[in-house]
DNA sequence: ACCTGAACACCGTTCAAGT
DNA sequence: ACCTGAACACCGTTCAAGT
């Protein structure tokens, strides 16, 4: 038995002298992006204001990251991971019928962008997968989109949803309706006074919606 | 009588010597950037380069433009003003019922986003809008949100959609549709091998939600 | 193996100077 | 009034050199 902690920190084999590098500099850089995207907004997000932040030479960067673009593309990949472990939670954990499941999910994917726009707007905007670069982020993107297919799919397993269209259409309809509705709170198209009033909102505003997902 | 055309050829007064300055900068200006942006991508638009293509130096635009952000801007502005232009055109000639003049009004807003996607970026991508610079920008968006909602005020006129949610909630819902539907259509999250699939594939997964605009 | 430090090409912005 | 040309601060990227 080894009685180390798995996450690393440097209570085991201690720096030489108090060495320059970092433990995990990957992680600490993706950190420090992650917090100045959050603060200063993306497209002002500096790779050297980064590295310095985390007591770094810019050059050092590139011992882990290809480019500016890699690192932002571990941002995403950061943010996918964690919107589908809560909508994954959402799926599981939701008692009751599968509209209010299909209602829960899409509260969380709300909650998940409202929190944190910045890093949402990472997670859509610069055309980061474009050439099928980043494998790893398209994974955590299919994760997170799997989880709604699956609540799709129960929905129509217990017969309460239609089963014309797929799952898996019925799945990029709720995907498309709540980015849509997304960017257009957060561009102030549509103003709302918290993320609580955003969310209700939106359930009235697709009533509509929620209802054409019932079997006929 | 005076037998000069409008638009500003140089065929009347004649410049000078051949003069090193243009007819109208501003709008060879955002003519250049609307080019590059469409050929490179948004976020490889450089204001030196649209300066050098039409031939002039990179520090005449600050006499146009009050920073590179006033020129995304306007090409953003230009982008509404066309998008308004031909979903009024729409809305006024479309004949039948209001849920074919939806119909086409979704259909025209998709062409128009698929046919200038590098455009399209811009008009969502940057928050030019924060703090409520470019109040021309502002009116521009909102004369083709306008459009919208008109359309579906004639089909609650009509008696042929539900009265609630009013007529600018249901316009909403469309916009938020049609743009989440482009997004991921942009961003090859749904694959369609033309416009024209794109365009039907639309209808038939927002069946529902056309339907939901039924009255009751 | 990992980071530094200096260099390179390029960018947005400013401004005195030209016409 | 409108544009030039040079300067400034800053950026992403590269790479020989240090430890």
């Amino acid at each position: 038995m080894v009685p180390c902690s798995v996450v690393g920190t440097t209570k085991g084999r201690r720096p030489k002298k108090q060495s320059y590098h970092h433990g995990d500099l990957a992680r600490a850089l993706v950190g420090a992006a992650l917090e100045l995207i959050e603060t200063r907004g993306p497209e002002a997000f500096t790779l050297r204001e980064a590295a310095a932040s985390v007591g770094v030479t810019h050059g050092a960067a590139y011992r882990h990251f290809e480019d500016k673009t890699a690192l932002l593309a571990a941002v995403s990949q950061e943010g996918y991971r964690v919107l589908a472990a809560r909508l994954g939670d959402v799926a599981s954990k939701t008692k009751g019928s599968s509209h209010e499941r299909v209602r829960a999910l899409a509260a969380a994917y709300l909650d998940f962008a409202l929190e944190h726009p910045a890093q949402y707007r990472v997670m859509w905007g610069p055309r980061l997968n474009e050439d099928g670069r980043f494998p790893s982020l398209e994974a955590a993107i299919q994760d997170a989109f799997d989880v709604v297919v699956g609540v799709m799919k129960r929905g129509q397993d217990e017969g309460v949803f239609r089963k014309q269209p797929e799952a898996r259409e019925l799945a990029i309809g709720m995907w498309v309706t709540a980015h849509g509705y997304v960017e257009l709170v957060a561009r102030r198209r549509i103003k709302v006074k918290s993320r609580r009033v955003a969310v209700e909102y939106f359930e009235t505003l697709f009533e509509p919606f929620l209802d054409g997902l019932e079997r006929r």
